[in-house]
DNA sequence: TAGATTGTTAATCGATTAACAATC
DNA sequence: TAGATTGTTAATCGATTAACAATC
């Protein structure tokens, strides 16, 4: 509905300047820390077939993903680490600051509040909520928590862009719903139930049941 | 090299005898949790169509899933929903009991050792471990933490499965190596720096900033 | 029987890899 | 120049979807 769209086709609603795909971007954020972990070494260039020995991606797969994005190589040198660095930190968006908010400030939420790589990232860490008059009040990384009842009031007036959802899975649905309607952009959700939003809120599963489930399932494969 | 091999090929040392493939294996708690929820409505059988329409997948993949691991349905009736949820409960293993410890009791451990969930998915919770002199000894969930250095011996003689690791990035690899040499068959990692264990061990990596990355990446893709 | 729905095969789609011309 | 390595195109591989015969 944005009228920005630039794609050929536009006869279709769709949202898409030119959307990566979803694997790509699952990948760009390994690329981003390797290439941190190489910035402090006195090396300059990389190629990649260096980065692949050190990955574990194809070298071919690694020159497909980054040239989705421009021509950021080198030839006969590789690609300059620093160049690509930095120009991972803009594809992943760590330069748009983003307000985020915890909603639940149990043992969880406190984890999420702990979290040192928010700046980093380009996240400002606002505020943290929860219901429980015994944990309201209290502080967690320099932030008190605030009755949730407050949250819709203050994600509104500050314009909070992403909530930490860490609620007991009984209130996801309501509180994802609450936290739509106060004007939330996107969701990083905790709980361990699936949660409905309307499809231009960008909603992350961070199920870690999956986890538990895939080890499970691992682990007999291989008693087998 | 457990001699287990059944595949017909066996000159290339895979421990394979007809490994699942991942993609499965990361949509089977999907319908185990969607079946789970039909249990308890008075419903008997449910096609594919119809979990189709529910879950998001299409109805083709779902019984290609299912036909993966035998012939559950019913020709025109769709697949009986206790049997489909008992099977896949067989095949998610998780009416193999397995023993699992928590390294690192920061508030992260202490959500992991509140989940509600091990005991449906056959995990039984035996201990949770801290190097911190004023975190051991504290409890939570009925579970005493006790000094990390006894855990190697605590897993070598109770032969623990799997150990959710939950310390500082720092000393990520150093805790891995420790659980391998005491006999860990799988560790669920939650550390955010890159873990090497040798390949016959079950990693699964529960990298939370991925979500972050992936969310800041979206944001800007949506705001251009 | 007619209608419904599986299990499976063939067709399509998308993602990864291999190959290589361009060029530093 | 010779060697190295990119960016990109073509080939391959794997996963999803469509289609449909089998059958309840």
């Amino acid at each position: 509905m944005t009228a920005k769209n630039e794609s050929k086709n536009s006869d279709n609603a769709k949202p898409t300047v030119k959307e990566i795909p979803d694997k790509i971007v699952r990948r760009l954020p390994h690329y981003y820390v390797q290439l941190k972990n190489m910035l402090n070494k006195d090396v300059e260039y990389v190629s990649s077939e260096q980065l692949a020995s050190i990955m574990g991606y194809s070298s071919s797969l690694i020159r497909r993903d980054l040239s989705h994005f421009g021509q950021f190589g080198k030839k006969s040198y590789g690609y300059d680490i620093h160049c690509l660095y930095s120009n991972l930190h803009r594809i992943l968006g760590f330069n748009h600051e983003k307000s985020m908010v915890i909603i639940g400030a149990g043992f969880l939420g406190r984890a999420l509040a702990n979290n040192k790589s928010y700046e980093e990232r380009g996240y400002l860490l606002r505020g943290i909520f929860d219901k429980d008059p015994a944990i309201i009040g209290l502080e967690f990384n320099n932030l008190r928590v605030m009755d949730v009842e407050r949250a819709p009031e203050f994600i509104a007036e500050n314009n909070i862009d992403v909530a930490a959802l860490a609620v007991p899975a009984l209130e996801a649905q309501k509180t994802a719903d609450m936290l739509v309607k106060a004007g939330i952009k996107g969701i990083w959700d905790f709980t361990e139930t699936p949660v409905e939003v309307p499809e231009d809120i960008i909603l992350i599963e961070q199920n870690m049941n999956d986890g538990l489930c895939k080890i499970s399932c691992k682990l007999v494969q291989k008693s087998k």
